[in-house]
This record gives structure tokens, C-alpha cells and sequence, in this order.
DNA sequence: CCTTGACCTTCCCATAATGGGAATCCCCAT
DNA sequence: ATGGGGATTCCCATTATGGGAAGGTCAAGG
């Protein structure tokens, strides 16, 4: 199967399967004429990188992810330590970010927002610590 | 000033200023031998530059904020909208990957995570839409 | 006068993940 | 044989930040 095929078959492009193979996610075989070519097992191994990159696992754990995947003698515990690390970094961002929200909703509620100039988010931008 | 007291006074690093120099959000002033030269109105504008990057204002809204700060005659209406615009996308971010880490929590509370090999969490990676 | 150390300058590279695009090659159907 | 659609590789861009090299500058001290 082409890659053409394997990326409709993903949902992954193509230039995206080129790259995860780049960065050693996955190899494909080659026919005589230097095209991939990718087998059902292979679209098995691209849809579980497109499922892990869904949820922002980034690259480094899809690789360590799959390597627990095809490792029959895993052992769950540390799928569910790279899974709960990875949720305390999304929680941490998004928190983060939410507060960075709260604080300029804060602000933007006490903006006129109109015609006039004074803006108490410029003048928190100009003052904070 | 040098910039490495610009740097201290500003809580930004030497290589930000620069590099915040070279997107065009300051102009520095430089002395005969090319040291580049600051005065206290430009400590201000690095400390207003500081502080909308913690609030994480991309740099192209950083710059559209300096500009209206800049601007006397300036309608708070701009910067609330580039504030609020700001607020949407971090809420809308922080919202997705609060989801992603709500949907791996909940995958991660059925996984036994000891010893054994059978795993929810590679088990959805796989078998997800 | 010369050295040393602490600055400064510019330029290149790297990060993470993705996409755009060029140049070139391949295959199949007309 | 020719054209269209795909494939290949390689380079570049994105965002914000930092590392580091090579070289210029300045002030203090021997």
C-alpha cells in the first residue's frame, strides 16, 4: 500500500508519516522503486501514533508508548505513569493559562471599552511588579 | 544603560531584548563603538513587553498593545478586544487540554498499573475512532 | 604598555510539530 | 511518447527561547 493509501487510511498525512518515520516511530519497507510500503499492521501503528498525538502525547512518549504497546510483557503500570505524567503537564498548562484568563477577564471588565483611552489593562501591563 | 543592566532592570534577558529589537518592538538607541543604549523609557517598555509575555500575548499582539499604548489617543475598545480575543483562545486551549486530560485520567483510573500487560490506556490508543 | 576578565556585537543552530513548496522520479493510461 | 497523479528528498517557515562561537570593547591592574 502506497503512502497515499496508508494516509487516507490513518487519517495521518503523508507528510506527517514521513516524519514520524524520520524520528523513528515506525519503518516501512520499500519496494524496488524506492516507494513505502505499508502493510494492515502499519495503519494499526499510524492510527495509535494519530490516537496518542489526539491527546498531545508529545513525540518522545508515542515512541515510549509503542514500544509498551508491542511489547507483550509490559507491564501496565508504566503505560499508566507516562499516561498520569502527561495528564499533570496538560493539567499544569491549562491551569496556568486559566489563570492568565481570570486575570485579563479581570481587567477587561473594569475597561470601558469604548472611545476613550484610559485602559486599565494598559495600565496593569505598565505597572506590575 | 548597557543592555545587561537593561536586562536586570527589566527582568528580561539580554537575548530577548535583542531578539524583541530585531521583531521591531523597540528601537535602541547605539553609542559610537555599537553598544546598544537604553534609557529608563525603555526599561518600561521592556517591563510592559515582560509582562504581557507572562500573560502570554503573542508577540504580534504585544506589539499591536505597544503600539496603543504608545498612542495617547488610543480607544480602549482595541485593547479590550485584543485583551478578550486573547482570553477566548487561552480559555479555548486550556479547555482542550483539560478535556484530553480528563478523558487519559478516566482511562488511567481502570488500568490496574502493576505489573500486568493488559492496559485500557493502549487499548483505546488502539482501537479509538 | 599589555594582559585579563567582563562585557558587548553578530551569526548560526536547536528546540516541537506541522505544513508549503521545489526538483526529480515513477507508473499507468491514453 | 506524453500527460497526470503520485512518490521521493531536501529546504524553508512557523513561535519564543536559549546555547554557543568568533570577534570587538572597555576598565582595572601589573
Amino acid at each position: 500500500m502506497n503512502i497515499g493509501e496508508a494516509a487516507r487510511r490513518s487519517g495521518l498525512s503523508a507528510k506527517m508519516i514521513r516524519h514520524y518515520e524520520a524520528e523513528g516511530l515506525l519503518t516501512a519497507r520499500r519496494l524496488a522503486n524506492g516507494y513505502r510500503d505499508y502493510a494492515e499492521a502499519d495503519i494499526a501503528v499510524l492510527r495509535f501514533i494519530r490516537h496518542a498525538r489526539a491527546l498531545a502525547f508529545p513525540l518522545e512518549d508515542v515512541r515510549r508508548l509503542l514500544a509498551l504497546w508491542r511489547d507483550r510483557h509490559r507491564a501496565s503500570a508504566d503505560v499508566r505513569r507516562i499516561a498520569l505524567d502527561h495528564v499533570a503537564a496538560l493539567e499544569a498548562k491549562a491551569e496556568a493559562m486559566q489563570a492568565m484568563a481570570r486575570s485579563l477577564r479581570h481587567l477587561a471588565a473594569h475597561c470601558h471599552g469604548d472611545a476613550r483611552p484610559d485602559c486599565p489593562i494598559l495600565d496593569e501591563l505598565e505597572k506590575l511588579p
